[in-house]
DNA sequence: TTGTAGGCGTTATCAA
DNA sequence: TTGATAACGCCTACAA
């Protein structure tokens, strides 16, 4: 029952619309711009032909001929952290409410950053995000020639002057320590990410400054490496208490929830440890399984929805809150999930602060 | 230090190139396609130059000029699900290796299937994958008219002949009920996803067949609604045995990993059960997370990777494996995770089938 | 192997 | 408001 359109395969034009429609090419494109000056009347009648003929207007060409392509660029590293699964998923929503597109792509063995943005800048979209990983200083001034935007999302730099979004990972992190240290913690234990990467950086400056603060010596403060995963949180626990009599810490600061999470496995499972009855345990981001019934883990909630849109608005060079000046970050606040992993600390929250 | 190009912000083409390489335009585009026929000298020459000018072809006319956007648009449904966030992960990763590159579509209030098919087509991408969700006939039909192939990711479509690419679910699901009956099940319930979905019927009706096969009457085994996610099958479980003084079937079936996990959750935390010592748990899909020491999830594990290489085969028309004449589906066989959720599977497997 | 000429389908500019 | 015409940056013949 379709039209007897005369192409064999495909490849309606606007010329084919504007000849059934009996205007011209321009005006079957003004019929597809929202607010173009075009009578009711001429736009019915195009739009129709254009059913008829089940045409599309070409945003490839259409990015060529406007030099907008409509397309952002989401550049993530690890999707088997939740975190980035769920933020990806934010950028696709608000990217898609707003008429554009994710290009996505993914850092895996054979594709560093650089080489992801390099192609990216290729597509010439309007923007390019950047979860995580590092970007060497070659394309981001190559980036800067060819004139598309880059924000950090939840990384920063200091090298250079890019801008970023990201969380208040240092307050975040001190306020799980003020936590800890208020529910009877003295010797501590840091699983800590991507050791290159200004968050995990971040969280444990933050951690560990705090702790100072409260007297706590850095001797009694350990750290581990727990590879930003799952399984290497859960490893580095492992390898780290086996074999000799274990002589665990009271509290534990995983610097994501993932790590947390494979620790609180790792504890329960390889020692039979109850998580806080014999050591505290808390995490970072926020993301849902954290919050589900075998973990109920103490943390904070990065909130991702907002860090979306700022980050959004900077590659548009809107851009509403305060950029700190030393390094073009935008940071937002995280917020604390009491959870149960550290104990007394939702009955502070309900208090509205520190118990100190 | 960088070249001193007379541009002021952007925008270098291949004729900047050229100038400044002092070839023919045509010579850039060839010394940037691999296999052209060029002499090195030239090429060498070219990318110089192009390096000079920091510039990068221009991904969108390259597409307009070769009809070809090397784009692969991918609509995922739940990137809460696990699964099918691993499922984007495994797409992007296998088109940035063939130099093409996933643009990712999510649905959400805002935007149903059919919406991102149409925004999908309007890119005249090489193809769309569809993991998820209802297509309307409308959208198939015309994307036939603009020849763009769509396969369907762990989906099939019955009223219509469109190419789709799923694990056995059937048989999958049956192997989960003989390993229950063989652990002495008697009494079932269903958890099931999404009642419109293929993948939830097929599973269903693969598990209850084999029950019957195995003499147990239909009135034996109970069919609730998951909703396809984690808190879904939370709440449907809690809702179900709560209030009553509960009489717990001897095994559940999840038509997912996230729903048994959600499962799982429940009958511990609300109920205070074991699993599988006061009852069987099985899921399907074989996620990361059903892997991990709180679970140990029996289950099918769909083989991801090769689905979604058989997915771009299909796309490109190339196409190994048998399709079924009947529906177009390629159907690859998923393999028995034995888990502990479900008694003796581990055992049985091991001696490489069923101990009827 | 290389260069010339034309076209991909749209938007942008300018008259009418 | 509408239509002619010229980009947009590249690829694909075709000819040299």
């Amino acid at each position: 029952m379709r039209a007897p359109t005369k192409q064999t395969t495909n490849r309606v034009t606007s010329y084919d619309v504007a000849k059934l429609a009996g205007v011209s090419q321009p005006t079957v494109s003004r019929a597809f711009t929202p607010g173009a000056s075009i009578t009711k009347d001429k736009r019915d009648r195009v739009l129709a032909a254009a059913k008829q003929l089940s045409y599309l207007p070409n945003s490839i060409a259409r990015s060529l001929a406007s030099n907008r392509s409509n397309i952002v660029a989401v550049i993530v590293g690890d999707m088997h952290n939740p975190f980035y699964a769920e933020s990806l998923q934010a950028f696709m929503m608000r990217l898609q409410e707003t008429g554009r597109h994710a290009l996505a792509f993914t850092i895996s063995d054979g594709l560093d950053c650089d080489d992801a943005l390099m192609q990216a800048l290729g597509y010439h979209v309007d923007g390019v995000v950047v979860t995580s990983a590092h970007l060497s200083s070659d394309l981001i001034s190559t980036s800067q020639d060819v004139g598309i935007p880059i924000v950090l999302f939840n990384r920063r730099t200091t090298d250079r002057a890019l801008a970023s979004v990201r969380c208040d990972n240092e307050t975040g992190a001190a306020r799980l320590a003020r936590g800890m240290c208020d529910a009877g913690g003295g010797e501590f234990l840091i699983i800590r990410g991507d050791p290159q990467g200004s968050t995990s950086r971040d969280r444990v400056n933050g951690f560990r400054s705090e702790l100072e603060a409260r007297g706590i010596a850095p001797g009694r403060v350990e750290e581990i490496d727990g590879k930003s995963s799952y399984a290497g949180s859960y490893d580095a626990i492992l390898s780290r208490f086996k074999g000799r009599s274990p002589s665990f810490p009271d509290a534990i600061f995983a610097v994501n929830d993932i790590m947390a999470i494979g620790c609180a496995d790792a504890l329960r499972r390889e020692f039979g440890l109850s998580i806080p009855g014999d050591i505290m345990l808390a995490g970072f981001d926020g993301v849902r399984e954290a919050t589900r019934a075998p973990y109920e883990l103490t943390t904070i909630r990065q909130p991702v929805d907002i860090m979306v849109e700022k980050t959004l608005e900077l590659l548009e060079g809107r851009q509403t809150g305060t950029l700190d000046e030393a390094d073009k970050s935008l940071v937002v606040s995280g917020e604390l999930i009491a959870g149960k992993t550290v104990p007394g600390l939702a009955a502070a929250e309900e208090k509205g602060g520190s118990q100190a």
